[in-house]
DNA sequence: CTGCGTGCAAATGCTTTGCAAAGAC
DNA sequence: GTCTTTGCAAAGCATTTGCACGCAG
């Protein structure tokens, strides 16, 4: 599978889901965005375009633990997520404040850490048990 | 589906496989290590007991972001793991060293955390490229 | 003996892929 | 018009489940 050029419907309306969205968003939750604007859009389209535009540099995966990916739009440096137990979804975390990480066992070499935080989001937080 | 209860010998290889392993296993690793006790043992029955254990608390899952889960004997407290992004193989770390998390966006609870580092393991580190 | 647990195979859920038709350029 | 991308439906994986037989208690 080449990279897609062509710059259609289907992908304008898929740039402008994750654009628009403030956190990373699932395939499904795309889906369901650039359904509105774009009717008949499938699921293939969607995975074949996140695809194309990590391919491009322009989205990046978010892999969770035991959790269908997210994508969210690239460049925004170094970070990490936040799961909501409630609502499970992701949100973005500004930076990484991770100290210089500690023994590793003898002959291991490390090049990278992913971190991820569980807990309740502002919306579940406030609202009843 | 009730608790597995019996103690059958497919379930004692799948402890066993478990327990002489150094670091978690996929059910897939699992099952092999299980067939060389116990021929014809199925996938499904891994699987099953797998639950079963994690149930009982002997077994705990591993979720690594991307990959499928892996297991580990329960009871080792909080700790990390490393992947190994030669032969995926995941290992313990002992303990957790992570500061006190910072910055969380106002309204927000914290309430766990994982962490993943990744790199070469000893094994991979020594081999030819 | 009496069921629980197993093996097998069919069924999921998420993601990928083949193919003919629609559409970008 | 040409060649890419789409939509649909079928195929893949990892995991789960239904069912009849086999084995633990």
């Amino acid at each position: 599978m080449a990279i897609q050029v062509r710059d259609t419907r289907q992908k304008k309306a898929i740039r402008a889901a994750f654009s628009s969205a403030a956190r990373p968003l699932s395939p499904e939750e795309a889906l369901q965005e650039a359904a509105a604007h774009v009717r008949g859009i499938s699921v293939a389209t969607i995975y074949r375009n996140i695809h194309a535009l990590i391919a491009e540099s322009w989205l990046s995966p978010v892999e969770i633990p035991g959790e269908p990916a997210r994508y969210e739009v690239a460049g925004k440096g170094h970070h990490h997520h936040f799961q909501c137990e409630r609502c499970d979804r992701i949100y973005d975390l500004p930076g990484c404040t991770l100290q210089p990480i500690p023994g590793l066992p003898g002959g291991f070499a490390l090049t990278g850490h992913e971190l991820f935080l569980y807990g309740l989001c502002a919306a579940c937080n406030q609202s009843p048990a």
